[in-house]
Parts: structure tokens; C-alpha cells; sequence
RNA sequence: CGGGGCGUAGCGCAGUCUGGUAGCGCGCACGGUUCGGGACCGUGAGGUCGGAGGUUCGAAUCCUCUCGCCCCGACCA
């Protein structure tokens, strides 16, 4: 058979095999990548838009937005931060005054030059060449910049510190490719700026937000992540040192899910943000910067999410416990009702978000499966036999469980399953984090590992040359020096020199 | 910027090689039968075939130019 009409039979075979699972996602361990981006569309969270690089989030996705923002902003105040919001723009001399900061984020800045348009002649728009900027403005790739050159008025005396700042907003950067919720050319995120009188303050803070992070990570998101340290290489550009939560992907890959910077004195000097202190001594601000994005989202779906769609953690899900009537008839249909009302408002007093979904366009089996693929933690079945046996079905997302359960006190049973759910998922996650780390003490062992996937523990020189080469040679990055690394005496996985701890390398979002 | 692919109904695609009435599935509307895991039957609406120019009696199809998107690399939270 010619090799032509070969590659037709398959193609064919193929769409025919298509159009069968139309419904069904893509497998994740046949195709990862293409799992994550069906999710994501199937499940309602968000679509690219007609803008390059940027994305749609769809009400579904962002109402699980609004819940982490909601949780951590509450963190945020509980922590004495307070939220302010400072310029779109920033002038590009801003930007140019801390030098490596300029450096780090000049490749991928969106710029205005232009601040008016005209009829075109030959139709549409055009720019208008009289209305060029005397300076252009960066749209923020981040606010240290221009939050700086406020504090300078901000900040006279020891007694205006600390000033604990929060803004949540849009950023942009100009990234060449885009990914849903994991790299998109506009996205959101909030942004903590903080100024210190002591060198001492600042670490603390720049370690109590990364806490703050992990915590949020571990918690809400069931998420478990290392904290570290990243290496000089992979640091904030304008930052002393950079701390991050590190956390493993299904498919073996790392995802930086939070940053917290230590910028020491920098931007306060490039900004000229001095205080007077006690001693009536002229002293430059101590800074730090923390942030953590709508990239959390990608963590969210890759760490639990499974062949079915979304598994969503009760404490982020928008709707908690769906409640699907089984019925054939209108009556039936009032009778469930009827029956339902109850429990509706028993776990709404309980503050359970919870939908009932009497919609008839769709039959039960239809909603089962869609209520599945969106990650709904709780489903109640309710069906004339159950209100005959006074019983209901309980399905868990997490486990894909089902259970008949007694109607009496089936909201208390609910609200300790969403404890349980939120638990179990963590625990999973957590699991195959360790099952997934491998400490490694041969570099033939690295490459081969580091083809598998997961978080490997090896030796590591310390220096720059030896990290690059790892990178070249392998894809992996140095993703933390973790903070609870214990000293341990060994041989550099790379160069044969010697180390002091392991470090943690994985190829990486 | 290098390599590959794709623009045809709201979505997913066939048709292009070999020019001749623009199709299929899903979704949508209406009617009916169904209903404990993505129901079925019937009827119907929906298209400047990405754009511009050219060849031709005739272009989704051939030629030229152009715009856009997706995937793989370099960059990155």
C-alpha cells in the first residue's frame, strides 16, 4: 500500500474515533499537555480570546479566582496589609532607575508611544504621528517601580514604617508563548510592597508572606509545596534574595506557584526612599516584593485534576454540593422538590454553597457527567425511591464514590464529607509528591531520572556555571534550596565538588 | 525569530490533489416519545468558504500577495 493512501486510512480512522468520544477528555497519561487545555475549556474556566496571549476567564474560572482572592486578601489584612492600587503605566525612566530590574524585564514590556489615532485615509485607523509620547509609558510587568517612586513620598520618618502595602491587578508581560492560566501576556495577580526600617524586618516579612503562601497552597488550594530559596540564577531581577513555593505536577513537572523577594536596599536607593531614624540618622527603606497569580489556577487543575475533568478542593469550589432530582414525570418533579427545599436551606444556614439543578433541558445522566467534568465536590442523587426509602445518594468527586445515605441529618454528613474531601485530596496530592521524589547521586541516574519526571534531591556546587550547564544538558532547573535542607556532606551531581546540601531540581512550568 | 500545521455554520470537521447545485457531527429552535450515568425520532433555522487581486464560461478548490491563529524550540510567574 502507498504510503499516501496509508495516511489517509489512518486519518480517517482517527476522525471516526473522534466523533465516537466527542465527550470523553483526552487521557493524561496519553497526552498531558492537551488533558490541561481540554479541562480548561470543558470545564467552563476560561478560553483564549481574540487577543493574543490572552485569555478569557469565564465566570465558572473566576469565581474560583475570586475565592483564593478572598482567602488570601484575608491573610493579607490579617498580617496588617492594607490594599491600595497604583498606575497602569509606568514611564520607562521609572523603570530604568534600578538597573537590574530593567535589565530582568526589558525583553518582554509592552510599550506606549502613542496616545491618540486618526481616520486612516485609506480607511479604518491609524495612529496618529503627531500624538508620539515625549515618553513612553511601560505597561507594569510589575509595580516595584513606580510603587517606589510613591513611597518616596510616603516615607520621611522611622515612625512611617512598616508600610505594608497590597494591590491587586493586571500585569503584562510579553511572554512568546502562552498557556491558559500558566503563562498568559496579561494576566492577574496581586502585588505586596513593603518598606522596613531594618534589614532584620525586611527578611522576616519576606519569609512571614512566603509562609502566608504556603499556607494558603496547603490549605485551601490542597496543595502541598516546598519552600525555599531560588539560586542566584533563577532570581527576581532587582532582588537580594528570592523565595518561592515549589509544587509538583501530575505529569512530573515543577510549577513555581509563589514568589516572596527580599530586595534589600535597592529600590529604596535607586528610588531615593530615605527615613530618619531614632537617632535622627538618614537611612535608605528596606523593601520587599511577594506575589502569587492567576497561575495558581493552572496548579489548581493539574495537581488533583483526573481523566474525568476538574476535582475541585470543597474550600474553592463555587458550588460545594449539587443536588440532581431523578424523575419522570412534572409531579415527581415537585414531589423531589418538595422534599429538597430542606436541605437546600439547611446547608446554605451552614454557609455550603449549593446548587439544586432542576433544569429540565437535561436529563440526570447528562448532569451527573457535567457536574463531574466541573469539579463539584458533593453530588446528591434524590429519586422517587429514595424518598420512598427515605434515603439519597451521596457521590464523591474525589473518589468517584457513591453511596445510599439516610435523607435525616444528611446535611451534617455533607459537611463532614467537604472536611474529609478537602483533607483526602491534600493527602493524594501530598502522596505523590513523595512518591515522586528521588534523591539521586549519579549523574547517569539524573538524566535518567530527570526523563521520568518528579522532584530529584542531588548535590549541587553552588555555582552558576554548573546549574547552566544542568539546564543545557538536561532541561532541569534548580527549583529551590529548600529552608528545611539539613547539612549533609557530598559530591556535586555535575562537577564531583563539594556540597553541602541537596537542592531540588525538576524540569519545570 | 527558526521549524510544522490550520483558517469552510456557534463549536468540531469533510470537501481542495482531479474547478461544475457548499456538506457532516455536535449545539440551537419547534413537536413528540423518553428519563436511576452524557436519550431518540421528525421538522427547521443558520454560510460574503480569513482578506485582496488574478486565471477561467465557471473558483472553497488553481496562481500571486496578504492577514490571523495553533503546535514545537529560544524567553518566562
Amino acid at each position: 500500500m502507498p504510503y499516501h493512501s496509508h495516511f489517509t486510512s489512518v486519518s480517517s480512522v482517527i476522525s471516526v474515533a473522534e466523533q465516537f468520544m466527542a465527550k470523553a477528555l483526552p487521557k493524561r497519561s496519553e497526552n498531558y499537555s492537551e488533558w490541561y487545555n481540554e479541562i480548561v475549556k470543558r470545564a467552563d474556566l476560561a478560553e483564549n480570546s481574540a487577543v493574543r496571549g490572552c485569555m478569557v476567564i469565564k465566570p465558572y474560572g473566576f469565581a474560583i479566582w475570586e475565592k483564593m482572592q478572598r482567602a488570601l486578601d484575608d491573610m493579607f489584612k490579617a498580617t496588617g496589609h492594607q490594599n491600595a492600587y497604583f498606575p497602569l503605566f509606568v514611564p520607562k525612566s521609572f523603570l530604568e532607575k534600578e538597573e537590574e530590574h530593567a535589565e530582568g524585564f526589558a525583553k518582554e514590556c509592552a510599550v506606549v508611544t502613542h496616545y491618540r489615532l486618526k481616520a486612516n485615509p485609506e480607511g479604518g485607523l491609524m495612529v496618529d504621528p503627531n500624538a508620539k509620547l515625549e515618553e513612553e509609558l511601560i505597561i507594569r510587568p510589575t509595580s516595584e517601580a513606580v510603587i517606589w517612586n510613591t513611597y518616596k513620598n510616603w516615607i520621611q520618618s522611622w515612625r512611617d514604617l512598616p508600610l505594608l502595602i497590597n494591590q491587586w491587578c493586571n500585569i503584562v508581560r510579553w511572554e512568546m508563548r502562552t498557556r491558559l492560566f500558566l503563562r498568559t501576556t496579561e494576566f492577574l495577580w496581586q502585588e505586596g510592597h513593603t518598606a522596613h526600617a531594618t534589614e532584620q524586618e525586611a527578611v522576616e516579612e519576606t519569609e512571614r508572606m512566603l509562609g502566608v503562601y504556603a499556607t494558603f497552597a496547603e490549605d485551601w488550594i490542597a496543595l502541598p509545596v516546598l519552600k525555599g530559596l531560588k539560586s542566584p540564577n533563577e532570581r527576581f531581577a532587582g532582588a537580594i534574595e528570592t523565595y518561592c513555593i515549589e509544587a509538583l505536577m501530575q505529569d512530573g513537572k515543577a510549577l513555581q506557584s509563589g514568589t516572596s523577594h527580599f530586595l534589600g536596599q535597592n529600590f529604596a536607593k535607586a528610588f531615593d526612599v530615605k527615613f530618619v531614624n531614632k537617632e535622627n540618622e538618614q537611612e535608605y527603606a528596606w523593601a520587599t516584593s511577594w506575589g502569587v497569580s492567576t497561575r495558581l489556577m493552572g496548579a489548581l487543575i493539574m495537581a488533583h485534576s483526573d481523566d474525568q475533568g476538574l476535582v475541585l478542593p470543597p474550600k474553592l469550589a463555587p458550588i460545594q454540593v449539587v443536588i440532581i432530582p431523578i424523575y419522570r414525570s412534572p409531579e415527581d418533579l415537585v414531589t423531589i422538590s418538595e422534599a429538597v427545599a430542606p436541605i437546600v436551606e439547611e446547608l446554605k444556614a451552614s454557609g455550603i454553597s449549593v446548587k439544586y439543578d432542576d433544569n429540565d433541558n437535561q436529563r440526570s445522566g447528562w448532569k451527573f457527567a457535567e457536574y463531574e467534568l466541573r469539579g463539584v465536590p458533593i453530588r446528591l442523587g434524590l429519586g422517587m425511591r429514595d424518598l420512598e426509602a427515605g434515603t439519597v445518594e451521596v457521590a464523591r468527586r474525589d473518589n468517584l464514590s457513591k453511596e445510599s445515605r439516610p435523607l435525616e441529618g444528611i446535611a451534617d454528613h455533607v459537611k463532614t464529607l467537604l472536611n474529609e474531601i478537602q483533607v483526602n485530596i491534600y493527602q493524594k496530592a501530598f502522596k505523590f509528591r513523595e512518591d515522586n521524589t528521588y534523591r539521586v547521586d549519579t549523574w547517569d541516574a539524573f538524566k535518567d531520572q530527570i526523563e521520568k519526571g518528579g522532584f530529584i534531591m542531588a548535590h549541587w556546587d553552588g555555582t552558576a556555571e554548573t546549574e547552566e550547564k544542568i539546564k543545557e544538558e538536561t532541561k532541569a532547573t534548580i527549583r529551590c534550596i529548600p529552608l528545611d535542607a539539613v547539612e549533609e556532606v557530598g559530591k556535586c551531581i555535575y562537577s564531583g565538588a563539594d556540597s553541602k546540601m541537596r537542592v531540588v531540581f525538576a524540569r519545570a512550568y
